[in-house]
DNA sequence: TATGAATGAGGGTTCATTCAT
DNA sequence: TATGAATGAACCCTCATTCAT
């Protein structure tokens, strides 16, 4: 029955953070900022919803902190894409199945959320911007032109194909995560005709 | 001195009714039935939330009312298509046109509202559930399975086309819609690439 | 089409006021002033709600007006009581009757309302006040203590013998007005014992 | 430190509970479901209005637990008094008496408000349902029976006797327990007179 | 650290009352 | 006189947040 030491307390804490954030990602994910209630993260976390105050000051700091988080693993995806060996399209599709992966998914859906929905915190909505759909594209943009180049990327207006890609690839995602389990997330494959030339398309 | 005839109330009754469609149309397609309030309905009719009650019993009903409508738009659009003159490839493009022009897509939000959300009617559920994603693809197959034979249309398995098809139109149509308005809208003829057959594929 | 005649004006206002005073009676009574809605009475009367309000300025108005009116019938009835023929018992049995009949029972009901419930305007329990239990009981008492010297009166304190006759007779009739309807009224001659001496008990 | 543990929990549970039910006890008895409004409940408990819904889902779930109980009270009573010692006087009386005690009175208007107010629950309706005035009848009509047997009791129609008693009763209390609060409640040996044989009514 | 009792702001809904016609 | 559209105060209930233990 001794006091927990220093060290002890401290691994208890991280713990229960690491807890606290994954329960929270999947239901602000799912839900978004507005819809999810602090009781349904208690919930899914395991602990009381009292406990949750102790690691966030609030509501609006939890979803901040994991927008943080979200936005250094899609900025970090695209760093990783853009070093992957291979063509512009072995390039492209490797990010696309990450992007879509299991893990990825929940960030991806929660940037959307804190993107599309009312009642995002201003602080995160300030993350976000920094890196906004338009800071994805500039990152995509000398690729899809290299692309071009070697004839691989349809040869229409380059922002047009990346927007257009990411939005889809976003869309699907968000109604696969919706709770008519029966929408099918779109192949990445598929989504990579999008912006194919013609001549590069092969059948699934 | 005498009070209103019957003509005149219907008149103020019907403008009224549809001040309040349109307004409700725009919040609920936005925001989805929960993070809608009356208040903001009442606010984009210009007129006062007891008022609503007067034309609609809750926010549950006129909901349902709206995606009544809705569905009736988007079942009609798919037959409107169905016999619209040319090859599949038009006819799809036409489609794409239809369901992504400023009149429907407020609709066709509204729906992606009452399959995804929380907080959603059941009676509302149960109508979309007519018109489901499966209803769509039940529509489109034989036309898809008409391009494949004329090879306008991709080989893959026909349900995941339109399944991809369908969700990405979807999803590029809700993050253009959300707050952030400079996410663009994705272009049909793109969208149309998901599908085609390569040698169909165009330039935009 | 000539405009109506002030003599028709004034029909039209006096048989409408009639109407309103007779539906209001009926609702206020049964359901008491705070569960009365307006729309309730208005329906009741066959009129508009808002037309109410060009015969009475509120519903507290409204509600004074029958209470007053209902007043004047009640004690009315003491003194018709007291002037008639027979003995004590006869002229007791004759109240009884009197205020639990079809006609006289609404009015009893809507004082009971004005005495025993909540939002109840203060103008009509001052009203009330003036007419009282304790008026009543002033009024009865004299023939209470003749009765007593008859030998048709029981011995006991007048005071609690006519407390108890009143209260047991508002109260069955209470009872009997609402919606259980298999309640039946008590039968005066049954409440007249309550006070009558044994020996002038009879069977029913 | 630590958390309270489970058995202080506990009572602070049962001690908040009680004095909601005895709070609202008070409430619903005098006004009915409709006209109590939750902040009086919470005020009358001494706590916040929103701490009732951490112990009651609703007004209507705390009306139907407060009926419920009611309910047990008032059919024990009936038992009990069958049991009683002595004659069906005795017994009788012994059952007003019980019936129009100070604890008794409560439960015994709560359970008219549910018979005859507007606006209970269904489930609180089917509860009284089963306790019905034909229930209490049926229980005492074998009493009356055997005081008619020993010449205890009038000779009149059983059923009319045994409705007149209770529906007195109840209106006495209905209207003692009303705002003014100078309505004497009719004395239990008067009530009896309603019932009694002549020979057997005594002064009080 | 951990719990859950407690508070109160805010949103849906009803209804008395006003007012244009 | 007569209608019903229109307003807004007040009530039920939810849930983020605080706090005693």
């Amino acid at each position: 029955m001794a006091p927990l030491n220093e060290d002890q307390l401290h691994a208890i804490r991280d713990e229960r953070r690491e807890q606290i954030i994954d329960a929270a990602l999947g239901v602000f994910a799912r839900r978004g900022p507005v819809l999810t209630k602090m009781s349904m993260i208690a919930a899914a976390a395991g602990i009381s919803h009292g406990l949750l105050y102790h690691y966030f000051k609030s509501k609006d700091e939890l979803f901040i902190a994991l927008v943080r988080e979200a936005m250094l693993g899609a900025g970090g995806g695209v760093e990783e894409m853009l070093g992957h060996p291979g063509t512009v399209i072995d390039k492209l599709r490797h990010f696309l199945h990450e992007a879509m992966s299991e893990e990825a998914r929940l960030s991806f859906l929660l940037i959307h959320q804190a993107r599309a929905s009312e009642g995002v915190p201003e602080e995160a909505r300030e993350i976000i911007k920094d890196y906004s759909m338009d800071w994805f594209a500039s990152k995509l943009k000398p690729l899809f032109f290299e692309g071009q180049r070697t004839g691989e990327i349809a040869k229409d207006d380059a922002d047009l194909l990346i927007a257009g890609l990411l939005t889809a690839m976003s869309g699907s995602m968000i109604l696969h995560a919706s709770d008519e389990k029966n929408i099918p997330l779109i192949h990445p494959d598929h989504l990579l005709r999008l912006v194919l030339a013609p001549e590069h398309v092969r059948p699934l």
